[in-house]
RNA sequence: GCCAACGUAGCUCAGUAGGUUAGAGCGUAUCCUUGGUAAGGAUAAGGUCACCGGUUCGAAUCCGGUCGUUGGCUCCA
């Protein structure tokens, strides 16, 4: 019963009973737009004082009174001229503007009570229809979404077809707020923020966290270089003729700039230009192509102060960054090793993913026959790995087709991750050549990738996905041994000194506590393996084992633990 | 950058009709306790109440500014 439509229908007139309440309360207001959106609905109001959030309970009250009297919602229509007669009386300016963009149309209305809006409907048939719903928050918004336009105040709320629906909603907000990175960034101890002494939006990882981080790293280089890839590293700081050769002082991309010896530089937004200078430092021949270059890749950008958020935007970050220089007749075969790599890599971490194949939009560089031969190559590779996807018409990069690739977390949010994109921009611009068989000089084709974007992104969203608990393979601490009183110390510095020497991490809970509070302790960490140790264990030569997971398993020999988590680390469990 | 709310110990939070030495829990340190699967006990240390300025006899509390955070908007090659 409650399709997609009828929720929409749902949300959009709760909007207008929303928008009806403010009115009556706040009879200055103007109204701007109230849409139904994915997650619930809003309106924008032009008001002289914001709301507050006691303002958000009393609208919530009369909107129920509105509820109870059930209002039927009636639509009429009028022509553009009646319309822009009717709102001028309403006296609704926002209104009358975007009647504007309607001029040859009739219009159509709704009207409940005492309140009309210009809409397009559809809604319930009557107020009395909205079961469940809830206001959320208060925002600024620009007016039509233009920065150069005046504010506006926004109220969100949402609402569902029953109350079971809207409280599930709300729990699961309260499952991502206690997932949130930046909270279990901090009791897990893997990373932090200095915003005041050090800076906003700049990473510092801490042991625990650099450990998650180094193994995944390692993962990545191993895996890439089984791909074909070479590893190289370039310097964060560079001239800015070279943002100038790139065009990006020239578009005033958001960099860092500085003088050194009455040079302008400019610290490095992006890796592409340094691999580019690697790849002209020979003259290239076809029998060369492809050549892959990868590079973890720290660079900086200045995000403005406003967008910052966590580890997910930052102004510092690593990309996991990557681009291969090949000729046109090898571009499908790259992008299918790319889609391999890729599917090889968020598999590992057990991501499913949606690829999304962005086209030429109005905006481009390049010829017609680039863009279609790209856009072509990267069709076909997506039909040949049998990979669905959805396609953004218009949505490529102004130098190429693209296509990204979105995720799905433990919760059901998405996260747009990895990227490809095909450049037919920098090639030109840096004049880099290859001789192709032919023996004429032709510029190469030019593919820049993520998997993971970012590793401070990635990393953030790791965190949530798994609320914290990483997998053994990346876990910080693979096992934490608990001796249960000081006389088994010795024994479980023994154990741990094994379970190290086999290429895992561990550590000893030596604190003077009772195995309850080490137990506890250990859980909230979410180190996968507790082996606890006492008079019984020491003589046995055995630990017992108890999982975060599964609670006690046990006892058993030091060995055969040892073996079964190395077993678990070789298949990325 | 824009709109709004917020900023008290390492963390989570009390504390305002402006009035001595600003509180609690967790965490930390020391001592007692040597305990078998999610918190044993005692004592102690720890705060320029974000910062700067103003009003006042007196400011954590009121006002202004700055910085930062949060929720949005814009942006996100």
């Amino acid at each position: 019963m409650s399709s997609d439509a009828d929720l929409h229908a749902l949300r959009h007139s709760a909007s207008h009973i929303m928008a009806q309440a403010v009115r009556k309360l706040f009879p200055n207001v103007k109204l701007g737009i109230g849409p139904a959106i994915e997650d619930g609905f809003y309106y924008d109001f032009k008001t002289g004082t914001p709301f507050t959030t006691d303002d958000l309970k009393k609208i919530e009250t009369e909107m129920k009174s509105i509820i109870k009297s059930k209002e039927a919602f009636e639509r009429f229509e009028l022509s553009y001229g009646e319309a822009k007669e009717f709102l001028a009386k309403q006296n609704e300016p926002l209104k009358l503007e975007l009647l504007e963009d309607h001029r040859d149309e009739t219009i159509s209305f709704y009207r409940n009570g005492d309140f009309t809006d210009l809409c397009a409907g559809p809604h319930l048939e009557h107020t009395g229809q909205l079961k469940a719903f809830k206001l959320l928050s208060v925002a600024g918004a620009y007016w039509r979404g233009d920065e150069k336009n005046e504010m506006l105040q926004r109220i969100y709320g949402t609402a569902f077809a029953t109350k079971d629906d809207l409280q599930a909603y709300l729990t699961q907000l309260e499952e991502a707020e206690k997932r949130d990175h930046r909270k279990l960034g901090a009791e897990l101890d893997l990373f932090s923020i200095h915003h005041k002494e050090a800076g906003p939006g700049l990473i510092y990882w801490h042991p625990r966290g650099s450990i998650v981080r180094r193994v995944i790293e390692d993962f990545w280089k191993n895996t890439h270089e089984d791909h074909g890839y070479q590893l190289v590293y370039t310097p964060h700081l560079v001239k800015v003729d070279m943002w100038k050769t790139s065009g990006h002082y020239q578009m005033q991309y958001p960099m860092y700039f500085t003088e050194i010896d009455g040079d302008e530089y400019g610290v490095k937004p992006m890796n592409c230009p340094g691999h580019i200078m690697i790849y002209k430092t020979q003259t290239r021949s076809y029998r060369d192509l492809p050549i892959r270059q990868a590079e973890m890749g720290t660079v900086y950008r200045h995000e403005k102060s406003g967008v910052l958020h966590g580890m997910l935007r930052v102004r510092g970050f690593t990309q996991d960054d990557a681009h291969v220089f090949c000729t046109p007749a090898q571009l499908l075969d790259e992008m299918l090793g790319i889609l391999g790599l890729i599917d090889t890599i968020l598999g590992t971490f057990g991501f499913q993913y949606q690829a999304y194949l962005s086209t030429r939009p109005e905006k481009s560089v390049g010829s017609d026959e680039n863009w279609e031969m790209a856009t072509n190559a990267l069709r076909e590779a997506l039909d040949k790995k049998g990979l669905p996807y959805i396609e953004d018409p218009g949505e490529g990069v102004f130098y190429g087709p693209k296509i990204d690739f979105k995720i799905k977390d433990a919760i059901g949010r998405t996260w747009q991750l990895s990227t490809v994109q095909v450049d037919f921009n920098l090639p030109e611009r840096f004049d880099m050549r290859f001789i192709d068989s032919d023996g004429e000089q032709k510029h190469p084709v030019m593919i820049h990738r993520a998997i993971f974007g970012s590793f401070e992104r990635f990393m953030g969203i790791l965190i949530e996905h798994f609320a914290g608990a990483f997998p053994i393979w990346c876990a910080p601490e693979q096992a934490i041994v608990i001796p249960i009183a000081d006389r088994h110390l010795d024994y479980c510095k023994e154990v741990a000194k094994k379970i190290r020497a086999a290429g895992l991490r561990a550590v000893v809970d030596e604190r003077n506590e009772k195995l309850g509070y080490k137990i506890r302790s250990a859980q909230k960490q979410k180190i996968p393996y507790m082996l606890v140790a006492g008079d019984k264990e020491v003589e046995e030569g055995r630990v017992s084992v108890r999982t975060r997971a599964e609670g006690d398993q046990g006892a058993a020999p030091v060995q055969e633990v040892i073996d079964a988590i190395l077993a678990q680390v070789r298949e990325f469990k």
